[in-house]
DNA sequence: GCGTCCAGGTCTACC
DNA sequence: GGTAGACCTGGACGC
């Protein structure tokens, strides 16, 4: 779809703010679709917000202490003076403008294993994925299969059924909707894109959310944490590591993966049985860091490769 | 080359 | 209520 319309938009997050460790972090986590384009300091992206395609080119206009994020958007339509507000807004809690991280930072100094990891990635924010069936379907191609595999069935899913978005002479595919995704067929998903039993859930998922059985991600972040993840747990093929990750309140989504990383960070050892070693490794997790668990496990995650080189040298785990 | 195992979970039948 | 086994697929590994 080509988007020949475009508005300008100035966010002034709050700092410390690093734009570009906000935007295209260092494991490689997108931020609104896996098949955007990140050249020479911009990201061209797009997201659908409430059914509406938008493309999206970002910048930085300032620095990790006082940030800008110079934010060009493009829509297939002319938008009204009241639809481009509300797409400031909505972007602009998706980006974490409004986020302080200053008592994260307090415990994080603290920490023995955080302290390593604020330092790396000074500014780095959380954002929001695009929308709540983006999440339902990243969290399900993530089960059950190696990373590698996980990003060809989420590529070929997007090129597949994805909208395209067309502005500045780029194509972004997106997401699709669970409009689209429920008018196919279980079958086609699974032999198209190789998804296997995953396929089930993606189509199962999708007429679930376009039945409206389940609240947009806004009304999601309004419930309590217990009450948002009751809420995901209800979809099917959503346990409790992919609520986690769904959820816009976030958990500590341990998987047999991370289980192994934070065991070695919190007992020094690899645990012997993985499967059972998530609950001890979770527990362990949101006992040490309760509600900064979730921007704990993020900020690890995201410096694995200079966490690993420091911890061998000086680290002693509590 | 071929067979087996298992991976960044979840569901369900069975006890 | 707790738990073993099944579920798609493909890469790694042993033979």
């Amino acid at each position: 779809m080509k988007l020949n319309h475009s508005f300008n938009v100035y966010l002034r997050p709050k700092a410390p703010y690093s734009f570009e460790l906000t935007v295209r972090k260092p494991a490689g986590w997108p931020l609104f679709t896996p098949l955007e384009i990140f050249q020479k300091g911009t990201l061209w992206t797009a997201l659908h917000l409430d059914n509406l395609l938008l493309g999206l080119r970002l910048s930085s206009g300032g620095t990790v202490s006082k940030p800008q994020i110079v934010l060009s958007v493009f829509s297939g339509e002319s938008l009204s003076p009241a639809q481009k507000l509300e797409i400031q807004k909505i972007l602009g809690a998706k980006l974490s403008v409004e986020n302080d991280l200053t008592d994260f930072y307090r415990l994080a100094e603290k920490d023995p294993i955080l302290k390593h990891s604020v330092q790396d990635l000074y500014g780095m924010n959380d954002t929001e994925l695009s929308h709540l069936y983006a999440a339902v379907c990243l969290s399900i191609l993530l089960q059950m299969a190696p990373l590698k595999r996980s990003q060809e069935m989420m590529e070929c899913f997007i090129r597949s059924y994805g909208e395209v978005a067309e502005f500045e002479g780029k194509r972004i595919p997106v997401w699709p909707t669970p409009e689209r995704v429920a008018n196919l067929s279980t079958a086609e998903l699974a032999q198209k894109c190789k998804l296997g039993y995953r396929a089930k859930y993606v189509f199962q998922c999708a007429r679930f959310l376009e039945q409206s059985s389940l609240p947009a991600f806004s009304e999601l972040k309004q419930l309590s944490f217990e009450e948002a993840k009751n809420r995901l747990l209800k979809l099917p093929g959503i346990g409790d590591y992919s609520a986690d990750i769904i959820s816009p309140h976030r958990g500590f989504p341990i998987d047999v993966w991370s289980a192994d990383i934070f065991s070695q960070l919190f007992y020094g050892a690899k645990p012997g049985a993985t499967r059972t070693a998530i609950e001890q490794v979770k527990a362990e997790g949101i006992r040490r860091w309760g509600k900064w668990s979730w921007m704990a496990f993020f900020y690890t995650v995201q410096d694995l490769e200079n966490l690993s080189r420091k911890l061998e040298r000086d680290l002693r785990l509590f």
